[in-house]
This record gives structure tokens, C-alpha cells and sequence, in this order.
RNA sequence: GCCAGAGUGGCGGAAUGGCAGACGCGCUGGAUUCAAAAUCCAGUGCCCGCAAGGGCGUGUGGGUUCAAGUCCCUCCUCUGGUACCA
């Protein structure tokens, strides 16, 4: 009986797309034909296999390649795998067995498992990030980055052969200018703070780390410094953020993307603390107020002296030892700032600590430094500081304000210091209330709603709140304040300082600058504030510097050596692999575990351990040692894209030719989870390498879709734990793969998250049974056409619904609106199962509209129809518009927007016949006797409503 | 806290401001069958009603409109992201 049975004509529809290399695709486009780029993010082999969140990425993919196709673009369609990764580490710590070998045996099972699905993928192209001949190339854009330096003016890289060379540096001889180099690198060493657990002789991440102890086996924790490799994507996070604009993205990863680049534009203004260490002490700093802009004379000379050489100077690149510097979206509060705070690690803590203050901030600094980065950014935790017991003077009203110390203010951004506003900064107000300092209101806030006003008067009375002891000297001013009272108007609370208030306002308080508005105030003070010397607009950035080493062994090797003396020490000097020498393979090691402390005390990585042939080459005399950190898990992925264009090229990473012709990506599909990181770092080497001239556009992915993640079947998310994973090679034994696809896209909208279903599996399934069964005569013994399948021309009515449904699914397509597409599909079905002469003409271009769903089934159903090839290049059918309109439609008919009635006109009825129409209907007559209608609403098509009285 | 998205039958979900619930699952009834499975046909938001028909209905409360799931405001709930960025 044949029935369908995708088990037999799925492997063999493969086995046909693989022999005669369907899905092949030319080096280049052809002459006139369009070409379509359309990329999958690439998967990590896990060695639990594919999972169904995967395919369904993939299927909506493969249904705009096929349907390109048959709409005759040039089609690029790669897939590969992302195959560096801690798993396959950690399995090869636990057995010994190289990574690569797990690895390679995870890639075999996925690849399978995809072939299996039917995905017109060109497999031609295939790749694996661990792919020697892959990460040569990785390792050669490492070493573009690597020779490219940022000019700010021209805002683009530039090859350090290029960048000027001060004379004073130049000066101190050729050593000298190498640093200098190396400083303006894009690929940069620099110390930054690792997680070290001596115990486990590793660094973990941020994540392994629990209140100060290894998530596993609970070992102490320290942070302690340790030389990394930084890439400089902060250089470009201007074009980062601007270039997003004209991309195809949803504008919720736009904003993502920008919040995460979190440009921010305010001021940087110098506070003045003095030369000697520690200046201004309690009760030295008396300067007279007086009003900022005018050259009145303090009784600190030594302020005034400052203060003078900064008008002449102008505002200096880099602060000197005399000042802090702090960063301000605000600087129209400036005359608010009651007292300031660094972050614990802010190279001035010691310089301005008192010798009183000596212990307390000492201990505060050393408690701040053992915590891990989690622990200290708990917003919840109350605000925690000390006071370093000196002052610095606020430069527009010569007021001393206690420098404070206080883990809230981030040593990463900006400059590591702040003015405190507390009366219009949440977190200021805070530390202020804690510790009893000054609130001074500087904004107005005008009529304004207690929403708007922090705390909230009802937090405070609900909550009794208590001063907390403070140092006798923590408080130049001693002003406690109460609670609100439920008496204050918000504003009222604000001017009084109980309450703080984060708008924007008319400035108060702030001396020659009071009753301006505070976009016209940050202005005006920022002009200031520049001609005197003592601040600048400043823009920041919340985007950090990447992170690029790691201390492990399963990745790329970094292509860079260090220089050794003759006695075998760094001299601090370090050279790239010549290109020639690319790729630095991964050495032989005896095991895979962490290689504790190396001799200089410091985290060693694996590679430490290798071979000294591979530690330590020599080249012209000169002895090297290899770097040893490899590079993260997010190099590979940086540029696969590139490679997929070219993937065997062994002279190029890709050829130009190629890459101009393929590029952009046209469709880039993948989870919601890369939203941020991966977009962001693929980005940005692709603006380096545009920079430099390798690639021929500045952005990457020109439309990108996220899709929604799969839940189980009770709704959670699938895990292992759970129980609820389910796996694509059940769902495709029982039911074919056709019905997987056909239900990945018939569950709800591609971006949306939503919940399997086996009963929905099942459902599918049936829908590919009847269209099946609208074809195939399954109740006789051979594969043969149902005999309701004739040559005769459709009629009126079939012709209608066919051309319906290819207009519909057509749009539908190209919406990547695929669950109504197959409903409009279902329908087709359930009409013609019920015509029981159906012409051979209106199935041949239902098989071909199902066929980038259901490819196996429809090219089965094609062959059966008479055709010898396979159906991925027909044309794809087209529909007459004219066709696809009723002679009569149904008009529903309304009183007061009330559904009354219905009537039939003909299609196109003008409005005064649906008038007539609609008052000739008897219910409708009946209901308008008696009545007055004051108006009629016609639309015309659409509906007619009577608005009576 | 903040940001984004979402709340529609028993369930998954459809609906350029114009007939709410397409399509699928489930359920009910019927045909076929000795019987069952499979298949086919019909019905299926809730309430009142024998029916004709009526009332109510898209998280809550308000608003705009001849007409609101859709637009505006308030609040609630859920999901995801993020965490003191001055």
C-alpha cells in the first residue's frame, strides 16, 4: 500500500540533492542574477546533539533559500560548526582524550542529524572553526588587529607602520617606539583583574565564582592582576552605535546593541586637591565663596595659583597629581557636588588618605578588593565607603568637599571619580542619607508627581529610617535629615533636600547660573568651565575593552612571541608570527589540566606545559617565547561569514572578488541570546578588516531575525534536568522530517517563544497525509496518482482558491510569516480533498508552493506528477490577481456597530447599491423602522453601518 | 529598579482601526466497518432560549472613534535582558 512513508522517500530525496549536487553553489554569482546571502549563526557540536530549538532557525532559513531559488537568486547557503569551546576542554581534563577527537565526533552526530532534515545547505562548504586551515586565517585577522592602530581624527584603523611617532619618544630609541606601538595597538597587553583559584590551579569566570569561593569544591578565591590581551573595540564604539541605523535589525536589538555601547555625552571637570600628599586637610580649605566666572581671589593661594595657570593652560589632555578628575552627565549640578567619591582602586585612595583615616580606608580598600565583581555590584546591598579624611575644591564656588572612597563608583568608567550630587542622583542620595551628608537642591523640579521623586514618600514612612553612626569628621556641615512627612509637596521635599529628584529642571542655588533650564545650564557651564580651564565635553562609553585571552588550552593559539635576554627573561618586548609561519598549531600536551601557578607565582595556562620546541623558538638568533593564553571562544565566530565565501582558499582568508560579489549577508538568522556580544564583536573586526581594506562593506549582516526559543512541553525551558528535551531524531523516526519543519513553523510566529507540542507534530503530519492522499491513490498496490488527479482545466472556483492560496503563501514567505502560510496551505488541502476531479495542473503548482516547507514530500509528489528533475530551480508559480477575487462577497451589515445582518453583493458594489442592498435586507429594514439614521458608514468592500437615533 | 516583548476559546495560535477566534490540536455527533483503527463529513468562545434570536466576550480600569484585540492613558501579571556606567 503506498502510503506515505517519509522513513523511505526522505533518505532517498537526500540521497538525489547529494548525487546530483542541487544545492551546490557557483564560486560567484552569475552575470544578471541576483545573488541572496542567508547564514544561520553556526552551532557549538555539543555532544548531546542537536536540540529543536536548532532546526527551527534553520527551517525558516531553508524555506527563503528555496523559495529564492525558484524566484532565480543566486543562493549562498553554508553551515558550520563553532567547535572551540570549554566542553570538549573539560571532557579531555576528565579522559585524557584530545579535544579535537571529541570534538570531531560531536561535528559527525550534528551533521548527520542535519543532512537528516533536509536543509539545502551547500555542504561543499562545510567548516569547523578548529579547522587548522580555519584558524590560520583567525590567527592572521588577529595579527591585522594586531598591526592597526586607531586614528581618532579620521576615525578609522590605520596601520601602526603609520602612526606618528612623538619626537620626544622617538628620542629614546627604537625600543622605546616599539612600546609606544604596542600601546596604540588595536590588540593590546594589559593587566586586568582575574578570578585565581590556587586551589584548582585555573582563572574562572566571573560566573564560577560564589561569594568569593569556586563554584566548585568551594576554594578560595583572589582577584589579582594578570597581563591579558585587550582588543580596542571601545576605538570604534562611535561607529558601532551609528552604523546600526541603517540595518535591517528589529529596534529592539538595535537598542540593545546601542544601550550596551552606552554612549553617554557630559563633562569632565578637575577638582583641585593640591601637590602634596594630603592637601587640603580638614579646616585648611576656607576658601570665600565667590561666584564662578569671576576672578575674585580665594584665601588659598595655592588654589588661586592653579586655578590661574588652568586659564592660561587650558584644560590638559591627562589630569595632573593636583586634581581629580571626575566624570558628569550633569554638570549643570556642579554646584550641588557636596562631597566626591572614587572608586577603592583609584590610584589616589593613598595620597588622600589622613593619617587618621589611614586604617579605616585601608581596610575598606583591601575588603573591596576581595570581593568578586558580582558581589560588589549588588544594587540591593547598602551603599558601603570611608571617608579619606582630605578635601578637594569644587572649581565654581571654591567650596572644600570631603573625598570619599566608596565601591558604588566603578574605577572602569570614566575616570574613576565622581562629583556627588546627592540632591539629583538617586545612588548620591543614598550614600548621603547613610552617611549624613549635605543634600543642597540645585534643580527646580517645578509640579511635579511623588513618582518622580526619590524615595518615594511612602518607602520612607513605611520604612523607619535611622542615621547610622558616622566619623566625627564625615561631616563639614552637620545637617541630619528626617523622614518626609507626609505634609511636603514632592517638590517641597526636593528644595528641602529630604527627597532627590533626577529630571530635569530650573536651576536653584548655582549663583550666576540660577533660572536657566537644564539643557541650556549644562550648556552654558560646559563653555564655562572650557575657557577657564577646568573642564571639557567628554563622551563616554559603557562598552569595556574586550577581554581576549584566555588561560586554556582548546583554542587559537595567539601568533605572537616574546622577546627573552640571553639570560632567558622578557624584555617586554614582543613580535608577531610572520604571516608565512601561520598557522601556530596547538602543541602536544600529556593532559589537559590547568597548569597551577608558573614560576613567576602567576596563573600559568595550559600551554605552558608544552614541549620547549614549541615554547620556545628561536628566529635570527634571537630566542622567543610563545604566548600561551589562546584566544575566547568568540574569535571563530568573528568572521566565519567571510570564509563560507571562500572556504578553500589557501592564499587569502577570502578573495576579494568573491567577497564583494557575496556580501552582505542578506538574512542572518540566529538566537536572541547573541544579541549583544557576538553582533558586536563580528562587527567590529569587520570594521577593522574595512578599514584595512580586505573587506568591501562596513557592516556585516544587513537584515538580521531572531527567533523565538523552543520551550518543553510543560511549558519551562528545555533541560536535561527538566526532562522535557526533546530530540529531533525521535521526532523524525515517527514522523518524518517534512512534519518536524511543517511544525517548527506552524507553532506560532519565528521570533516568537513558544512550547512543543507532540499532539502538533501529529497534527502536521495528518496535513501531509491528506495532501498525500489528494494525490497518491493509497489504496492501490503500486505508487500510483489518485484517479480524482485528471488533465482538465480547473474550474472557476478551484482556479480561485489555487490562485488564493499562491498569493497568500507568496506574501506570506516573504514576510517569514510561515504558520499562516501553511494554514493558507491546510486549507488548499481541505478544499480540493473534497473535489473529486482535481486538475493535474493546480497540484503541479501546490507541490511546488508546499516544496520549501516539505521538500521531501513534494519532490516525491513531483516525480509522481510526471516530472523527471527535481523541482529546487522551477520557477516559482505565479498567481492572477484578477483570479484570485469573488464574483460575490458577503457584506456584513452594522447598527450603532452592531453586527445585524449580512448580504450578498456583487464584488466591487459601489456604495449607494450596498446601501440599497443593506436597507432591502429584512432584518435590517425591520430593525430601521421608527428610526432616524443620522449617519451611514460605507466601506465600500468592507462593511456598511447604519448610526441611528 | 530599569529596558524590551507579551497577555485572545480547553490548548498552540489568526486578525492593513471594519464580521474576533483563520489554521491546527482537543472534544461532540454522523458516515464507513461485523467491530475497531484509519479515513471522510458536520459541529464546537461563554451565557439565556425549543427555536428564531438576544446578551456577554481579546489581563484591569478609563479615553478617542460611527466602529478598538488593534490607537492613547492607568494599573496588574508573565517572559527575556540588564544590574550602582555618575
Amino acid at each position: 500500500m503506498p502510503r506515505y512513508t517519509p522513513a523511505t522517500i526522505e533518505p532517498k530525496w537526500q540521497a538525489y540533492w547529494d548525487e546530483h549536487q542541487t544545492f551546490r553553489t557557483p564560486e560567484l554569482p552569475p552575470a544578471g542574477q541576483e545573488k541572496l546571502y542567508v547564514l544561520d549563526m553556526f552551532p557549538y557540536p555539543s555532544g548531546s546533539g542537536l536540540h529543536v530549538g536548532h532546526p527551527e532557525g534553520y527551517t525558516a532559513t531553508d524555506i527563503v533559500c528555496r523559495f529564492a531559488r525558484m524566484n532565480g537568486k543566486c543562493v549562498l547557503h553554508p553551515m558550520g560548526f563553532d567547535a572551540f569551546g570549554l566542553p570538549a576542554e573539560e571532557h579531555a581534563i576528565r579522559t585524557g582524550e584530545h579535544p579535537r577527537t571529541n570534538t570531531e565526533t560531536n561535528i559527525k552526530v550534528f551533521t548527520r542529524q542535519l543532512r537528516m532534515l533536509g536543509f539545502s545547505y551547500d555542504w561543499s562548504r562545510d567548516l569547523a572553526t578548529t579547522d587548522l586551515e580555519y584558524f590560520r586565517w583567525t590567527q592572521w585577522i588577529f595579527l591585522v588587529l594586531f598591526d592597526t592602530w586607531y586614528d581618532a581624527d579620521q576615525q578609522k584603523g590605520r596601520p601602526i607602520s603609520e602612526l606618528p611617532i612623538p619626537a620626544e619618544v622617538r628620542s629614546q630609541g627604537e625600543a622605546a617606539v616599539r612600546k609606544y606601538q604596542d600601546e596604540h595597538r588595536l590588540a593590546y597587553q594589559s593587566d586586568a583583574l582575574v578570578n585565581w583559584c590556587p586551589e584548582l590551579g585555573t582563572v574562572l569566570a566571573n560566573e564560577e565564582v560564589i561569594d568569593g569561593k569556586s563554584e566548585r569544591g568551594s576554594h578560595p578565591v583572589v582577584r589579582l592582576p594578570l597581563r591579558q590581551w585587550m582588543l580596542r573595540i571601545t576605538a570604534y564604539a562611535d561607529r558601532l552605535e551609528k552604523d546600526l541605523e541603517g540595518l535591517d535589525w528589529s529596534p529592539g536589538i538595535k537598542k540593545l546593541q546601542s544601550d550596551w555601547i552606552g554612549r553617554s555625552v557630559g563633562a569632565e571637570v578637575d577638582f583641585f586637591v593640591g601637590q602634596s600628599s594630603p592637601t587640603l586637610r580638614v579646616g585648611q580649605a576656607s576658601p570665600a565663596k565667590v561666584e564662578f566666572g569671576k576672578s575674585a581671589e580665594t584665601n588659598n593661594p595655592e588654589f588661586d595659583a592653579w586655578k590661574a595657570a588652568r586659564a592660561k593652560s587650558g584644560f590638559p589632555k591627562k589630569p595632573g597629581e593636583d586634581v581629580l578628575r571626575i566624570y558628569t552627565t550633569r554638570p549643570d549640578t556642579l554646584f550641588g557636588a557636596t562631597y566626591m567619591v572614587i572608586a577603592p582602586e583609584h590610584p589616589f585612595v593613598a595620597r588622600l588618605t589622613t593619617p587618621e583615616q589611614k586604617t579605616a580606608v585601608e581596610a575598606y580598600v583591601q575588603a573591596a578588593a576581595s570581593k568578586s565583581d558580582r558581589d560588589r555590584q549588588d544594587v540591593n546591598k547598602k551603599k558601603t565607603g570611608v571617608f579619606t579624611g582630605s578635601y578637594a575644591i569644587n572649581p565654581v564656588n571654591h567650596e572644600p568637599v570631603p573625598v570619599w572612597v566608596a565601591d558604588y563608583v566603578l574605577w572602569g568608567y570614566g575616570t574613576g571619580a565622581i562629583m556627588a550630587v546627592p540632591a539629583h542622583d538617586e545612588r548620591d542620595f543614598e550614600f548621603a542619607q547613610q552617611f549624613g551628608l549635605p543634600v543642597v537642591a540645585v534643580v527646580d523640579p517645578g509640579d511635579i508627581s511623588e513618582v518622580e521623586v526619590y524615595p518615594k514618600p511612602s518607602q520612607v514612612l513605611s520604612t523607619q529610617y535611622s542615621v547610622p553612626s558616622t566619623p566625627e569628621n564625615a561631616t563639614p556641615t552637620t545637617t541630619h535629615h528626617s523622614p518626609l512627612t507626609t505634609h511636603a509637596s514632592p517638590r517641597q521635599s526636593v528644595l528641602n533636600g529630604q527627597a532627590c529628584f533626577v529630571g530635569e529642571g530650573v536651576s536653584i542655588n548655582s549663583n550666576g547660573y540660577n533660572g536657566l533650564v537644564t539643557s541650556d545650564f549644562k550648556r552654558r557651564i560646559t563653555a564655562d568651565l572650557t575657557t577657564a580651564g577646568l573642564g571639557r565635553e567628554a563622551v563616554n562609553y559603557k562598552l569595556r575593552d574586550w577581554l581576549f585571552s584566555r588561560q586554556r588550552f582548546w583554542g587559537e593559539p595567539f601568533p605572537i612571541l616574546h622577546e627573552l635576554d640571553a639570560a632567558g627573561n622578557p624584555t617586554g618586548l614582543i613580535r608577531a608570527v610572520d604571516e608565512q609561519e601561520l598557522p601556530v598549531d596547538l602543541p602536544h600536551l600529556d593532559d589537559y589540566k590547568p597548569a597551577g601557578a608558573g614560576p613567576d607565582g602567576l596563573p600559568a595556562p595550559p600551554l605552558a606545559k608544552a614541549p620547549a620546541e614549541w615554547l620556545y623558538p628561536t628566529i635570527d638568533g634571537k630566542k622567543y617565547r610563545r604566548e600561551t593564553n589562546t584566544m575566547p571562544q568568540w574569535a571563530g565566530s568573528c568572521w566565519y561569514f567571510l570564509r563560507f565565501i571562500d572556504p578553500k582558499n589557501n592564499q587569502r582568508f577570502v578573495d576579494p572578488a568573491k567577497e564583494r560579489a557575496w556580501m552582505p549577508i542578506d538574512l542572518y538568522v540566529g538566537g536572541a541570546e547573541h544579541a549583544v556580544l557576538h553582533l558586536l564583536y563580528s562587527r567590529f573586526w569587520h570594521k577593522v578588516l574595512f578599514d584595512r581594506g580586505h573587506v568591501s562593506k562596513p557592516e556585516p549582516f544587513q537584515k538580521l531575525v531572531n527567533q523565538g526559543m523552543i520551550l518543553g512541553e510543560n511549558g519551562e525551558k528545555m533541560s536535561k534536568a527538566r526532562g522535557n528535551v526533546v530530540n529531533p531524531d525521535d521526532v523524525v523516526r515517527d514522523y518524518g522530517a517534512d512534519s518536524l519543519r511543517l511544525f517548527e513553523m506552524f507553532m506560532g510566529p519565528l521570533e516568537a517563544v513558544k512550547p512543543w507540542s507532540t499532539a502538533g507534530v501529529v497534527g502536521v503530519r495528518g496535513f501531509l497525509d491528506r495532501v498525500w492522499r489528494l494525490i497518491v491513490d493509497d489504496k492501490a498496490e503500486a505508487l500510483k496518482l489518485n484517479e480524482s488527479v485528471q488533465n482538465v482545466a480547473p474550474t472557476d472556483e478551484q482556479n480561485r482558491t489555487l490562485h488564493k492560496t499562491i498569493k497568500q503563501v507568496t506574501s506570506d514567505i516573504q514576510r517569514m510569516e510561515f504558520n499562516t502560510a501553511i494554514a493558507r496551505m491546510m486549507e488548499f488541502t481541505n478544499f480540493f480533498t473534497k473535489e473529486t476531479v482535481r486538475p493535474r495542473e493546480v497540484l503541479d503548482k501546490f507541490v511546488l508552493i508546499l516544496s520549501p516547507f516539505a521538500p521531501h514530500i513534494a519532490e516525491e509528489l513531483w516525480q509522481l506528477l510526471g516530472h523527471k528533475q527535481t523541482l529546487a530551480y522551477e520557477p516559482w508559480p505565479t498567481y492572477d490577481d484578477a483570479l484570485t477575487k469573488d464574483a460575490e462577497i458577503e457584506i456584513p451589515v452594522q447598527i450603532l456597530g452592531k453586527l445585524r445582518s449580512k448580504v450578498v453583493v456583487p464584488a466591487g458594489s459601489d456604495q449607494a447599491s450596498l446601501i440599497a442592498a443593506a436597507r432591502s435586507d429584512a432584518r435590517i429594514a425591520e430593525l430601521l423602522t421608527g428610526k432616524e439614521i443620522v449617519k451611514t458608514i460605507v466601506v465600500p468592500g468592507k462593511l456598511v453601518n447604519f448610526v441611528v437615533k
